[in-house]
DNA sequence: TGCGGAATCT
DNA sequence: AGATTCCGCA
């Protein structure tokens, strides 16, 4: 029994809403609801009320500013129930990224990265959609949608 | 600050 | 697989 941290986080009566279940689920663990951290930073890039801790660079395509580490690395800490989460934790996950060629660094930008959006996140997540403002939105387009996972 | 190897976990 | 933890190196 898991007690304390719930494993599914709830949209807050407000009005956000989170990435629909499918897309929490990958071929490879096909029942779990592990959010993967990239969804997670892609979460709470759509987000206004983060855009103090995390944010879209504008000009640039699929890059943003970590402006707040610290406090980035306790949400995701808080979402997966790892209460000694910090940035060098986070970065490293992060930096498994290049190779898989989720994301890449911009060089000499302190704590920023950037989504390789054409190579591999479109193709692979036509729910995810960019808009030319720089903005994303998921679209649910629906449930029958499977995520074709192929890293 | 940022990198990537290595061991370990789920 | 996808992190998490720890760490030496630049």
């Amino acid at each position: 029994m898991k007690a304390g941290c719930s494993i599914v986080e709830k949209p807050e009566g407000g009005g956000g809403y989170q990435f629909p279940d499918w897309a929490y689920k990958t071929e490879s663990s096909p029942g779990s609801r592990q959010i993967q951290l990239w969804h997670f930073i892609l979460e709470l890039l759509q987000k206004e009320e983060f855009r103090h801790v995390i944010a879209w660079q504008q000009g640039e395509y699929g890059e943003f500013v970590i402006k707040d580490p610290d406090e980035v690395a306790r949400l995701w800490g808080r979402r997966k129930c790892k209460p000694q989460m910090n940035y060098d934790k986070l970065s490293r996950a992060l930096r498994y990224y290049y190779n898989k060629r989720i994301l890449h660094k911009t060089k000499g930008k302190r704590f920023t990265y950037k989504f390789n959006f054409n190579k591999l996140v479109m193709p692979n997540y036509p729910f995810i959609n960019i808009r030319s403002s720089g903005k994303i939105q998921t679209l649910l387009v629906g449930n029958e949608f499977r995520i074709e996972k192929n890293f």
